[in-house]
RNA sequence: GGGUCGGUGCCCGAGUGGCCAAAGGGAACGGGCUGUAAACCCGUCGGCAUUGCCUUCGGAGGUUCAAAUCCUCCUCGGCCCA
Protein backbone atom coordinates (compact mmCIF):
# COMPACT_ATOMS: atom_id res chain seq x y z
CA UNK A 1 0.00 0.00 0.00
CA UNK A 2 1.26 3.27 -0.75
CA UNK A 3 0.61 6.03 1.16
CA UNK A 4 1.53 9.88 0.74
CA UNK A 5 3.49 11.71 3.40
CA UNK A 6 0.19 12.38 5.82
CA UNK A 7 -0.99 9.29 5.18
CA UNK A 8 2.39 7.53 6.45
CA UNK A 9 2.57 10.35 9.42
CA UNK A 10 -0.93 9.48 10.10
CA UNK A 11 -0.34 5.77 10.24
CA UNK A 12 2.62 6.41 12.09
CA UNK A 13 0.81 7.97 15.10
CA UNK A 14 2.22 11.02 13.85
CA UNK A 15 -0.19 13.73 14.35
CA UNK A 16 -1.79 15.18 17.23
CA UNK A 17 -3.27 17.97 15.78
CA UNK A 18 -2.45 19.74 11.97
CA UNK A 19 -3.74 23.12 10.79
CA UNK A 20 -6.43 22.36 7.61
CA UNK A 21 -5.11 19.50 7.02
CA UNK A 22 -6.27 19.10 3.43
CA UNK A 23 -4.50 22.89 2.55
CA UNK A 24 -1.58 21.17 4.03
CA UNK A 25 -1.64 17.58 1.86
CA UNK A 26 -2.36 19.98 -1.07
CA UNK A 27 1.02 21.97 -0.45
CA UNK A 28 3.36 18.85 0.47
CA UNK A 29 1.80 17.08 -2.66
CA UNK A 30 2.54 19.64 -4.98
CA UNK A 31 5.84 20.86 -4.13
CA UNK A 32 9.03 21.31 -2.34
CA UNK A 33 7.73 22.67 1.41
CA UNK A 34 10.55 24.11 3.73
CA UNK A 35 9.53 23.51 7.26
CA UNK A 36 10.90 24.20 10.55
CA UNK A 37 11.28 22.44 13.72
CA UNK A 38 13.17 23.55 17.10
CA UNK A 39 15.13 21.82 19.29
CA UNK A 40 16.16 22.94 22.71
CA UNK A 41 20.59 23.27 23.13
CA UNK A 42 19.71 22.21 26.54
CA UNK A 43 23.12 20.11 26.64
CA UNK A 44 25.49 19.36 23.89
CA UNK A 45 23.60 15.83 22.49
CA UNK A 46 20.77 14.79 21.43
CA UNK A 47 18.99 12.65 23.62
CA UNK A 48 16.30 10.07 22.71
CA UNK A 49 13.37 12.39 23.63
CA UNK A 50 14.29 14.27 20.46
CA UNK A 51 14.87 11.86 17.84
CA UNK A 52 11.53 11.41 16.91
CA UNK A 53 11.60 15.13 15.30
CA UNK A 54 14.49 14.20 14.47
CA UNK A 55 13.27 11.75 12.31
CA UNK A 56 10.08 13.59 11.28
CA UNK A 57 12.35 16.16 9.65
CA UNK A 58 13.97 13.23 7.91
CA UNK A 59 10.79 11.62 6.67
CA UNK A 60 9.92 15.39 5.14
CA UNK A 61 13.43 15.62 3.63
CA UNK A 62 13.17 12.00 2.02
CA UNK A 63 10.07 13.70 0.91
CA UNK A 64 11.80 16.23 -1.13
CA UNK A 65 10.71 18.97 1.41
CA UNK A 66 13.67 21.25 2.97
CA UNK A 67 13.91 20.75 6.66
CA UNK A 68 15.04 23.66 8.56
CA UNK A 69 16.40 22.83 12.14
CA UNK A 70 16.70 25.45 14.51
CA UNK A 71 18.35 25.32 17.54
CA UNK A 72 17.00 27.27 20.18
CA UNK A 73 20.21 29.91 21.14
CA UNK A 74 18.11 32.49 22.46
CA UNK A 75 14.87 30.27 23.48
CA UNK A 76 17.62 28.59 25.38
CA UNK A 77 18.68 31.56 26.87
CA UNK A 78 14.74 32.15 27.81
CA UNK A 79 13.37 28.48 28.43
CA UNK A 80 9.96 26.50 27.86
CA UNK A 81 7.82 26.51 31.07
CA UNK A 82 6.20 23.14 29.58
CA UNK A 83 6.68 20.37 31.33
CA UNK A 84 8.06 21.31 33.85
CA UNK A 85 7.17 23.15 37.86
CA UNK A 86 10.18 25.46 38.51
CA UNK A 87 12.08 27.94 36.84
CA UNK A 88 14.66 26.59 34.48
CA UNK A 89 18.10 27.84 35.00
CA UNK A 90 19.41 30.10 32.18
CA UNK A 91 22.37 28.78 29.50
CA UNK A 92 25.23 31.36 29.26
CA UNK A 93 25.89 32.07 25.87
CA UNK A 94 29.25 29.86 25.71
CA UNK A 95 27.72 26.56 26.96
CA UNK A 96 25.38 27.19 24.44
CA UNK A 97 27.40 27.60 21.53
CA UNK A 98 29.13 23.92 22.62
CA UNK A 99 25.49 22.54 22.56
CA UNK A 100 24.16 23.94 19.47
CA UNK A 101 27.48 22.98 17.81
CA UNK A 102 27.35 19.56 19.43
CA UNK A 103 23.79 18.94 18.33
CA UNK A 104 24.50 20.66 14.59
CA UNK A 105 27.42 17.28 14.48
CA UNK A 106 25.08 15.15 15.23
CA UNK A 107 22.17 15.96 12.77
CA UNK A 108 24.36 15.49 10.33
CA UNK A 109 23.94 12.51 10.42
CA UNK A 110 20.35 11.87 10.16
CA UNK A 111 19.99 14.80 7.79
CA UNK A 112 21.77 15.67 4.20
CA UNK A 113 22.88 19.12 4.79
CA UNK A 114 25.06 19.20 1.81
CA UNK A 115 24.36 22.78 -0.03
CA UNK A 116 24.27 21.12 -3.82
CA UNK A 117 20.89 19.21 -3.50
CA UNK A 118 17.46 20.58 -3.82
CA UNK A 119 16.52 20.36 -0.28
CA UNK A 120 19.00 20.53 1.56
CA UNK A 121 18.47 20.73 5.20
CA UNK A 122 19.61 23.96 7.20
CA UNK A 123 20.86 24.66 10.65
CA UNK A 124 19.76 28.05 11.72
CA UNK A 125 20.18 29.77 15.43
CA UNK A 126 18.13 32.20 16.31
CA UNK A 127 20.18 33.88 18.06
CA UNK A 128 20.94 35.76 14.77
CA UNK A 129 18.01 37.07 14.74
CA UNK A 130 16.50 37.80 17.80
CA UNK A 131 19.83 38.73 19.76
CA UNK A 132 19.98 42.23 18.46
CA UNK A 133 16.25 43.71 18.21
CA UNK A 134 15.53 46.08 20.57
CA UNK A 135 12.72 45.87 22.93
CA UNK A 136 10.47 48.41 21.71
CA UNK A 137 10.62 46.75 18.28
CA UNK A 138 9.96 43.59 19.61
CA UNK A 139 6.86 44.75 22.04
CA UNK A 140 5.47 46.37 19.24
CA UNK A 141 6.19 44.15 15.88
CA UNK A 142 5.91 40.71 17.77
CA UNK A 143 3.96 41.46 21.16
CA UNK A 144 1.14 43.78 19.86
CA UNK A 145 -0.42 40.74 18.06
CA UNK A 146 -0.77 38.07 20.48
CA UNK A 147 -3.02 38.78 23.22
CA UNK A 148 -2.32 37.72 27.13
CA UNK A 149 -5.05 35.97 26.86
CA UNK A 150 -3.70 33.90 24.68
CA UNK A 151 -0.53 33.29 26.00
CA UNK A 152 -2.48 32.18 29.46
CA UNK A 153 -4.86 30.34 28.09
CA UNK A 154 -1.48 28.09 27.17
CA UNK A 155 -1.48 24.67 29.58
CA UNK A 156 1.80 24.94 30.17
CA UNK A 157 1.61 28.24 31.67
CA UNK A 158 -1.76 27.76 33.23
CA UNK A 159 -0.36 25.27 35.43
CA UNK A 160 2.55 27.36 36.32
CA UNK A 161 0.59 29.79 37.22
CA UNK A 162 -1.11 28.12 40.00
CA UNK A 163 2.11 26.32 41.17
CA UNK A 164 4.41 27.73 44.17
CA UNK A 165 6.78 29.10 42.67
CA UNK A 166 4.81 30.81 39.60
CA UNK A 167 6.54 31.93 36.43
CA UNK A 168 8.83 34.82 35.98
CA UNK A 169 8.28 36.93 33.35
CA UNK A 170 10.85 35.35 30.62
CA UNK A 171 9.61 32.06 30.89
CA UNK A 172 5.92 33.68 30.18
CA UNK A 173 7.47 35.27 27.19
CA UNK A 174 9.05 32.19 25.56
CA UNK A 175 5.80 31.64 23.33
CA UNK A 176 6.11 35.59 21.85
CA UNK A 177 9.84 34.48 21.00
CA UNK A 178 8.85 31.42 19.44
CA UNK A 179 5.96 33.33 17.16
CA UNK A 180 8.28 35.31 16.32
CA UNK A 181 11.33 32.42 15.25
CA UNK A 182 8.02 31.05 12.63
CA UNK A 183 7.39 34.60 11.32
CA UNK A 184 11.36 35.72 10.58
CA UNK A 185 11.71 32.54 9.07
CA UNK A 186 8.24 32.65 6.70
CA UNK A 187 9.61 35.89 5.62
CA UNK A 188 13.38 35.03 5.27
CA UNK A 189 13.37 31.11 4.56
CA UNK A 190 10.41 30.89 3.20
CA UNK A 191 8.75 28.35 5.60
CA UNK A 192 5.41 27.65 5.68
CA UNK A 193 5.36 24.43 8.06
CA UNK A 194 6.50 24.02 11.54
CA UNK A 195 6.37 20.67 13.58
CA UNK A 196 6.84 20.07 16.84
CA UNK A 197 5.35 17.40 19.54
CA UNK A 198 2.04 18.44 21.11
CA UNK A 199 3.25 20.12 23.70
CA UNK A 200 4.34 23.11 21.01
CA UNK A 201 0.76 23.61 19.54
CA UNK A 202 0.19 26.90 21.32
CA UNK A 203 3.71 28.26 20.71
CA UNK A 204 2.70 27.11 16.44
CA UNK A 205 -0.05 28.52 16.15
CA UNK A 206 1.12 31.58 17.78
CA UNK A 207 3.28 31.61 15.03
CA UNK A 208 0.75 30.75 12.38
CA UNK A 209 -0.99 33.63 13.65
CA UNK A 210 1.57 36.28 13.90
CA UNK A 211 2.65 35.33 10.45
CA UNK A 212 -1.08 36.33 9.45
CA UNK A 213 -1.69 39.10 11.36
CA UNK A 214 1.59 40.85 10.38
CA UNK A 215 2.24 39.64 6.97
CA UNK A 216 -0.88 38.09 5.78
CA UNK A 217 0.29 35.34 5.19
CA UNK A 218 -0.37 31.94 5.68
CA UNK A 219 1.57 28.97 6.97
CA UNK A 220 0.89 25.50 8.41
CA UNK A 221 1.63 23.70 12.20
CA UNK A 222 1.36 20.32 12.53
CA UNK A 223 2.54 18.42 16.11
CA UNK A 224 2.98 14.77 16.91
CA UNK A 225 1.92 13.03 19.87
CA UNK A 226 4.02 12.85 22.80
CA UNK A 227 5.65 9.89 23.46
CA UNK A 228 5.17 8.27 26.72
CA UNK A 229 5.46 4.57 27.36
CA UNK A 230 2.41 2.62 28.49
CA UNK A 231 3.82 1.72 32.25
CA UNK A 232 4.01 5.68 32.60
CA UNK A 233 7.99 6.32 32.79
CA UNK A 234 9.16 9.19 31.40
CA UNK A 235 10.14 8.30 28.15
CA UNK A 236 13.62 8.37 27.46
CA UNK A 237 14.31 8.02 30.66
CA UNK A 238 16.48 5.09 32.09
CA UNK A 239 17.75 4.79 35.97
CA UNK A 240 21.16 6.47 34.64
CA UNK A 241 18.92 9.61 33.13
CA UNK A 242 18.46 10.24 29.94
CA UNK A 243 19.19 8.19 27.01
CA UNK A 244 21.48 10.31 24.71
CA UNK A 245 22.36 9.82 21.23
CA UNK A 246 25.77 10.57 21.93
CA UNK A 247 27.97 7.37 22.32
CA UNK A 248 30.30 8.40 25.20
CA UNK A 249 26.84 9.97 27.14
CA UNK A 250 25.04 6.68 26.89
CA UNK A 251 27.01 3.59 25.38
CA UNK A 252 26.08 1.88 22.60
CA UNK A 253 25.45 -1.31 24.70
CA UNK A 254 23.08 0.68 27.10
CA UNK A 255 20.92 2.42 23.94
CA UNK A 256 20.57 -0.74 22.48
CA UNK A 257 19.37 -2.19 26.21
CA UNK A 258 16.89 0.38 26.56
CA UNK A 259 15.03 -0.88 23.66
CA UNK A 260 15.05 -4.48 24.30
CA UNK A 261 13.38 -3.94 27.43
CA UNK A 262 10.30 -1.56 26.09
CA UNK A 263 6.94 -3.34 27.38
CA UNK A 264 5.37 -4.81 24.87
CA UNK A 265 2.44 -2.51 24.75
CA UNK A 266 4.67 0.32 23.13
CA UNK A 267 6.89 -1.87 21.12
CA UNK A 268 4.40 -1.16 17.62
CA UNK A 269 4.42 2.84 18.40
CA UNK A 270 7.99 2.81 18.72
CA UNK A 271 8.77 0.84 15.71
CA UNK A 272 6.80 2.89 13.63
CA UNK A 273 8.14 6.33 15.21
CA UNK A 274 11.67 6.12 15.86
CA UNK A 275 12.68 3.98 13.03
CA UNK A 276 12.56 4.62 8.87
CA UNK A 277 10.99 0.79 8.45
CA UNK A 278 8.29 1.06 6.21
CA UNK A 279 4.49 0.71 7.84
CA UNK A 280 3.50 -2.27 6.69
CA UNK A 281 6.94 -3.70 7.68
CA UNK A 282 6.23 -2.52 11.10
CA UNK A 283 2.87 -3.83 11.47
CA UNK A 284 4.27 -7.45 9.75
CA UNK A 285 6.80 -7.53 12.62
CA UNK A 286 3.80 -6.11 15.34
CA UNK A 287 1.26 -9.02 14.33
CA UNK A 288 4.67 -11.44 14.60
CA UNK A 289 5.71 -10.25 18.15
CA UNK A 290 2.22 -10.05 18.96
CA UNK A 291 1.74 -13.96 18.49
CA UNK A 292 4.57 -14.75 20.53
CA UNK A 293 6.06 -11.91 23.15
CA UNK A 294 8.30 -13.71 25.08
CA UNK A 295 9.85 -14.27 22.23
CA UNK A 296 10.32 -10.77 22.07
CA UNK A 297 10.89 -10.08 18.48
CA UNK A 298 9.75 -6.53 18.36
CA UNK A 299 12.30 -5.62 21.02
CA UNK A 300 14.47 -7.41 19.77
CA UNK A 301 13.88 -5.51 15.95
CA UNK A 302 13.51 -2.22 17.78
CA UNK A 303 16.07 -1.78 19.66
CA UNK A 304 18.75 -2.93 16.26
CA UNK A 305 16.82 -0.72 14.19
CA UNK A 306 17.26 2.09 16.42
CA UNK A 307 20.68 1.55 17.26
CA UNK A 308 21.46 0.80 13.59
CA UNK A 309 20.34 4.22 12.71
CA UNK A 310 22.26 6.40 15.80
CA UNK A 311 25.68 4.14 15.88
CA UNK A 312 25.29 2.02 12.75
CA UNK A 313 25.66 -1.51 12.02
CA UNK A 314 29.09 -2.60 14.08
CA UNK A 315 27.23 -1.22 17.08
CA UNK A 316 24.13 -3.20 17.10
CA UNK A 317 26.57 -6.50 16.42
CA UNK A 318 28.58 -5.66 19.25
CA UNK A 319 25.79 -4.84 21.35
CA UNK A 320 24.35 -8.29 20.91
CA UNK A 321 27.48 -9.97 21.22
CA UNK A 322 27.80 -8.01 24.50
CA UNK A 323 24.79 -9.55 25.54
CA UNK A 324 25.22 -12.87 24.75
CA UNK A 325 28.05 -12.60 27.16
CA UNK A 326 25.94 -10.42 29.76
CA UNK A 327 23.22 -12.98 29.37
CA UNK A 328 23.60 -15.96 27.36
CA UNK A 329 24.91 -19.32 28.92
CA UNK A 330 27.81 -20.43 27.07
CA UNK A 331 31.24 -20.30 29.76
CA UNK A 332 32.37 -17.28 29.69
CA UNK A 333 35.90 -16.91 27.75
CA UNK A 334 38.59 -14.09 27.17
CA UNK A 335 37.33 -13.65 23.72
CA UNK A 336 33.92 -13.14 25.37
CA UNK A 337 34.86 -10.08 27.52
CA UNK A 338 37.39 -8.83 24.91
CA UNK A 339 34.38 -8.18 22.95
CA UNK A 340 32.84 -6.51 25.62
CA UNK A 341 35.53 -3.47 25.58
CA UNK A 342 34.38 -0.10 24.37
CA UNK A 343 30.70 -1.81 25.08
CA UNK A 344 30.76 -1.69 28.30
CA UNK A 345 32.74 1.17 30.68
CA UNK A 346 35.50 -0.27 31.91
CA UNK A 347 38.37 0.87 34.07
CA UNK A 348 41.80 -0.02 34.71
CA UNK A 349 44.08 -1.09 37.57
CA UNK A 350 47.58 -1.10 37.79
CA UNK A 351 48.75 -4.84 38.56
CA UNK A 352 50.40 -3.77 41.95
CA UNK A 353 46.97 -2.26 43.33
CA UNK A 354 45.36 -5.63 42.55
CA UNK A 355 46.28 -7.58 45.90
CA UNK A 356 44.95 -5.36 48.56
CA UNK A 357 42.61 -6.49 51.28
CA UNK A 358 38.79 -6.35 50.52
CA UNK A 359 39.56 -5.24 46.55
CA UNK A 360 36.42 -6.64 46.05
CA UNK A 361 34.58 -3.87 47.91
CA UNK A 362 37.34 -0.87 46.85
CA UNK A 363 37.18 -2.33 42.79
CA UNK A 364 33.26 -1.74 43.23
CA UNK A 365 33.66 1.60 44.56
CA UNK A 366 36.63 2.68 42.11
CA UNK A 367 34.48 1.56 38.95
CA UNK A 368 31.50 3.55 40.33
CA UNK A 369 29.33 0.41 41.05
CA UNK A 370 29.15 1.40 44.60
CA UNK A 371 29.19 4.75 45.96
CA UNK A 372 30.86 3.84 49.50
CA UNK A 373 32.60 1.10 51.20
CA UNK A 374 29.66 0.55 52.97
CA UNK A 375 27.31 0.17 50.18
CA UNK A 376 29.70 -1.90 48.64
CA UNK A 377 29.83 -4.33 51.58
CA UNK A 378 25.82 -4.36 51.68
CA UNK A 379 25.55 -5.38 47.93
CA UNK A 380 27.86 -7.49 48.62
CA UNK A 381 26.07 -9.30 51.34
CA UNK A 382 23.27 -9.06 49.77
CA UNK A 383 24.31 -11.22 47.16
CA UNK A 384 23.60 -8.32 44.15
CA UNK A 385 27.30 -8.64 42.83
CA UNK A 386 28.73 -11.32 40.54
CA UNK A 387 32.62 -11.93 39.35
CA UNK A 388 32.95 -13.26 35.81
CA UNK A 389 29.35 -14.48 36.04
CA UNK A 390 29.38 -16.02 39.46
CA UNK A 391 27.72 -14.53 42.49
CA UNK A 392 30.11 -13.11 45.39
CA UNK A 393 29.70 -12.60 48.81
CA UNK A 394 33.37 -12.42 49.96
CA UNK A 395 35.41 -9.17 49.90
CA UNK A 396 38.32 -11.24 48.72
CA UNK A 397 39.24 -11.60 45.20
CA UNK A 398 42.15 -13.64 43.71
CA UNK A 399 44.79 -14.01 41.04
CA UNK A 400 43.15 -16.82 40.03
CA UNK A 401 39.54 -14.84 39.32
CA UNK A 402 40.93 -12.99 36.63
CA UNK A 403 40.04 -13.92 33.65
CA UNK A 404 42.72 -13.94 31.05
CA UNK A 405 45.05 -13.57 33.88
CA UNK A 406 43.88 -9.57 33.40
CA UNK A 407 39.57 -9.49 33.08
CA UNK A 408 36.66 -8.89 35.54
CA UNK A 409 33.26 -8.90 34.49
CA UNK A 410 31.47 -7.07 37.20
CA UNK A 411 27.96 -7.50 37.10
CA UNK A 412 25.02 -5.68 39.64
CA UNK A 413 21.52 -7.25 38.54
CA UNK A 414 21.09 -7.43 35.44
CA UNK A 415 21.79 -3.65 34.37
CA UNK A 416 24.63 -3.03 35.52
CA UNK A 417 28.07 -4.59 34.73
CA UNK A 418 31.38 -3.00 34.61
CA UNK A 419 34.52 -4.74 33.24
CA UNK A 420 37.87 -4.20 35.59
CA UNK A 421 41.32 -4.87 33.65
CA UNK A 422 44.79 -5.16 35.44
CA UNK A 423 47.25 -4.07 33.63
CA UNK A 424 50.23 -5.28 33.33
C1' G B 1 7.98 48.30 53.62
C1' G B 2 4.15 45.62 57.13
C1' G B 3 2.01 40.90 58.43
C1' U B 4 2.03 35.74 58.16
C1' C B 5 3.44 30.75 57.05
C1' G B 6 7.38 27.95 55.84
C1' G B 7 12.85 25.91 54.37
C1' U B 8 13.80 18.08 57.06
C1' G B 9 17.69 12.77 53.80
C1' C B 10 17.50 11.97 45.72
C1' C B 11 11.99 13.95 45.66
C1' C B 12 7.33 14.56 48.49
C1' G B 13 6.39 14.62 53.52
C1' A B 14 5.78 13.43 59.21
C1' G B 15 8.34 14.84 63.45
C1' U B 16 7.70 20.50 67.66
C1' G B 17 13.38 19.00 73.86
C1' G B 18 15.55 12.84 75.10
C1' C B 19 12.87 6.34 72.80
C1' C B 20 15.81 10.44 65.94
C1' A B 21 20.18 8.63 61.31
C1' A B 22 14.93 10.80 61.96
C1' A B 23 7.61 7.80 60.40
C1' G B 24 5.23 7.21 55.67
C1' G B 25 5.15 7.47 50.35
C1' G B 26 7.75 7.90 45.69
C1' A B 27 12.18 7.21 43.02
C1' A B 28 16.47 4.05 42.97
C1' C B 29 19.30 -0.78 43.67
C1' G B 30 19.05 -6.06 44.50
C1' G B 31 16.40 -10.85 45.18
C1' G B 32 12.02 -14.01 44.01
C1' C B 33 8.51 -14.86 39.93
C1' U B 34 9.09 -14.08 34.48
C1' G B 35 10.12 -13.06 28.62
C1' U B 36 16.85 -9.08 30.10
C1' A B 37 8.72 -7.44 30.36
C1' A B 38 4.52 -5.70 33.46
C1' A B 39 2.09 -6.70 38.03
C1' C B 40 3.11 -8.68 42.69
C1' C B 41 6.07 -10.27 47.14
C1' C B 42 10.76 -9.57 50.00
C1' G B 43 15.29 -6.93 51.25
C1' U B 44 18.33 -2.44 51.02
C1' C B 45 18.53 2.71 50.59
C1' G B 46 24.02 9.20 55.31
C1' G B 47 29.35 7.84 56.34
C1' C B 48 33.23 5.05 58.73
C1' A B 49 33.77 0.56 61.17
C1' U B 50 33.54 -6.94 62.03
C1' U B 51 27.10 -4.24 66.62
C1' G B 52 30.50 1.16 68.30
C1' C B 53 31.62 5.87 66.47
C1' C B 54 31.10 10.23 63.22
C1' U B 55 28.34 13.99 60.22
C1' U B 56 23.13 15.51 58.92
C1' C B 57 17.12 18.40 59.46
C1' G B 58 18.39 26.63 55.21
C1' G B 59 23.14 29.45 57.70
C1' A B 60 25.66 31.38 62.16
C1' G B 61 25.45 31.75 67.25
C1' G B 62 22.93 30.73 72.11
C1' U B 63 19.93 28.10 76.19
C1' U B 64 20.14 22.89 78.10
C1' C B 65 22.95 17.11 81.01
C1' A B 66 20.37 16.67 76.04
C1' A B 67 17.91 20.50 70.12
C1' A B 68 15.41 18.82 63.66
C1' U B 69 12.46 20.42 67.86
C1' C B 70 13.40 26.45 72.43
C1' C B 71 15.85 31.71 71.81
C1' U B 72 18.67 35.53 68.70
C1' C B 73 20.44 37.24 64.18
C1' C B 74 20.97 36.24 58.99
C1' U B 75 19.22 34.09 54.44
C1' C B 76 15.76 32.11 50.88
C1' G B 77 10.63 31.08 49.31
C1' G B 78 4.97 31.14 49.48
C1' C B 79 0.67 33.94 50.73
C1' C B 80 -1.86 38.55 52.40
C1' C B 81 -1.63 43.91 53.00
C1' A B 82 0.84 48.54 51.22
Amino acid sequence: MTRNLLEDFEARGLIHNSTDRAALNDALESGSVSLYHGIDPTADSLHIGSFIGVLAMRRFQDHGHRPIALVGGSTGMVGDPGGRSDERNLLDEDTLARNVAGIKNQLARFLDFDGTSENAARLVNNFDWTGDVPVLDFLRDVGKHITVNQMMAKDSVKSRLESENGISFTEFSYMLLQAFDYWWLHENMSATLQIGGSDQWGNITAGTELIRKRSGGSAHALTWPLLVRSDGAKFGKSQAGNIWLDAERTLPYEFHQYFLRVPDDDVERMLLQLTLLAVDDVLEIAAAHHAAPEQRLGQQRLADEVTALVHGAQAVEQANLAAAAMFGNADLNVEMVESLRGIIPETTINNADYDTEQNAVSLLVACGLCKSNSDARRKLGENQIAVNRVKRQDTDLKRSDLLGERYLLIQMGKKNRHLIIVDG
